[in-house]
DNA sequence: AATGAATGAGCCTTCATTCAT
DNA sequence: TATGAATGAAGGCTCATTCAT
């Protein structure tokens, strides 16, 4: 029995404006990048994002500046996720090879879900110049933590010697190829392949 | 020296006829795939493609039936290649370790090249149902090679046992890849980045 | 003489909403009708229809799929026109003898005007297959009305016996014709037209 | 046994020559007509006549000036069919009746064949203005005849006092109408059909 | 914040026609 | 006379984006 005091009110808050907004970038970016994934960015019109939705389509230009925004929000979201996974791994405790294996673990789950999907299944001629600049700035950063723990283990003596940098363009292939072909209804977990890729690709780099 | 009896006459024979014909469909071919891969599909238009070739846009009817046409014409060509790489291994001698060894070095090399890019830079939504369901059929053959050897060295003693599928899908990802990052003007030459994959993907497979 | 209070308001209600497209549905349904008689479909552009309404062709695709359903939606037009009459005729009174006439007066003055014109002017090979058939059911519907109060006028003797089939034909024939050669600044007005024909179209069948 | 004189020799003469040229154009005629009633013109291509005749597009132009011409020679071709009728009644024997009734069975017979049909199937927006110019000269010998037969029948006392004009055009309106419901392969012959319609046409105009 | 309506820009495709051979 | 190849011209349609309401 909530007193009249209490109850909710029919008009928002600014904060619950707030959140309602954000809510709703947030379905749009998830509904968009379904379907870019699905049926590819350039087949995908704006009026079929906005039907999903059960809005109509300028009522996206409320949220986005245009189509191109919301790729590129879409793979920014996708990079957030990775960049994340990176700075906890960097915070927490291992040798080289320990974190290039949480690294191969974290990165590979990734790439079985939509958002990882994007990173590599979008096209980099779709984004606008500057888009492309800062999203390959992004990309250097996860190479760059491939790389680094590399030769963090190497250093460490965890992983044997080599080039950081092969190793990181084998193993970096090796996963976003993940994307590419495992499903989710299929025989293996994301958690079971990425436990197996984390094995099999540093066997050949570990020092035992 | 050559007199007028010997000199080429500008009448063309209906066997050189048929040469410049192909010669010409593979000048539309190579011009296109070269755009697509700078571009990409979408943002190509076949007056440019056209321009580059200094003819005019209907003339490429007379060639393709149209612009997907020429897209997956240049798919095909690309698996052709990587075909006859699968025709050549299969035909020689070795254990599937060598032979598995092979086709990484030949199918890395194709990834360097606009043809075996394409095979995976194009987007399977931009081909008509028809040429997907071809084009499926082409990647299992691929993908049959690689697994096929591999499980062919886990019989004969020169590969550890393992899951091929798995085993597959790590070494192609690693390759397709090299189509992403290696550049013609890099440190690395095509032969060399290959003759690292194939030691390098094959260290934690070999029994030694 | 209006108050401020009693002026329309220049923010449309939904109702009035409805209206107005309607409105404009219509006007590009005769804008292109004209057109397409004048100068025959195949030479009409919609980029002529647009003009003459003052709008770009793209506008057009907001009330139209397409060109051909355009063509489609005019015929149909016309064909209402058609079945009114005769539901008309059908819901009032007379012999046989008598609603045939009624029906060739009010046929014939349809084949004076546009909608009319355009039932017979237009080529069935410019239909999609699926509007063909509706066509083609249509067709069948104003067959049946005239066949039918020929066989009813037989039947309540003010017609002779006769073969209502063969001279539904003869009577549809003269009059769809009258579409081809009337004009409205002719010596003769829709309605003299058509009564001449009421009566000369059925002196050889009436039974005095 | 024919001896080498009389045998024929493989090198045309040149009236052999002019023999196979006129009628090659005959062939093209045909076909293209064929092809333009069944599709409608515009939906016609070149390529499509030239295909049926198993020579090639180009070969078309050494016929005709253009694909207009060649529609125009169809329309041509029939009304000349149409003026030879008339000329042949005009030159025979009978009163007004009696020639306006073989003129509607000459007429209603050409218009169950192709010949026949384009004459009213083809649209006049097709034509160039010359072209059209001609057409409708020749329009106007045919209705000519019609009305000057009535009148002539009225003056000699065969037919009841009438406009000719509207009588010209009810006849004509049901004769062109032949054309479009009449079907070989129905259940009435050509022959039939045309006995029925001069009988049924006549019998409102006839004097007894 | 959301919508209906309209627009501008662009692209693939078709086809009659021409030309060199 | 016939052909292969190429072209010019044009049209329908799509879609991201804008604007008034």
């Amino acid at each position: 029995m909530s007193s009249p005091a209490t109850r909710i009110s029919p008009f928002p808050t600014p904060e619950r404006r707030r959140r309602e907004r954000s809510a709703k970038r947030e379905a749009i970016l998830d509904t968009a990048l379904a379907l870019f994934l699905e049926q590819g960015y350039h087949h995908v019109t704006l009026n079929q994002v906005a039907e999903r939705l059960h809005i109509t389509k300028p009522a996206l230009y409320n949220y986005f500046a245009g189509k191109t925004e919301i790729l590129f929000a879409c793979w920014m979201a996708g990079f957030e996720h990775a960049a994340a996974g990176i700075e906890r791994i960097a915070a927490g405790p291992g040798d080289g090879l320990t974190r290039l294996r949480a690294l191969i673990r974290a990165y590979g789950l990734l790439m079985t879900t939509p958002r990882g999907r994007c990173l590599i299944r979008f096209d980099d001629n779709d984004f606008t110049p500057e888009q492309r600049d800062r999203i390959s700035g992004c990309k250097k950063q996860v190479d760059a933590a491939f790389r680094g723990w590399i030769a963090a283990g190497i250093e460490d003596g965890s992983i044997r010697p080599c080039d950081p940098k092969m190793a990181a363009f084998m193993i970096g292939g090796a996963l976003n190829w993940i994307g590419q072909w495992h499903r989710d209804d299929g025989p293996m977990s994301p958690e079971a392949v990425v436990e197996d890729f984390a094995e099999r690709l540093t066997t050949g780099l570990a020092t035992r």
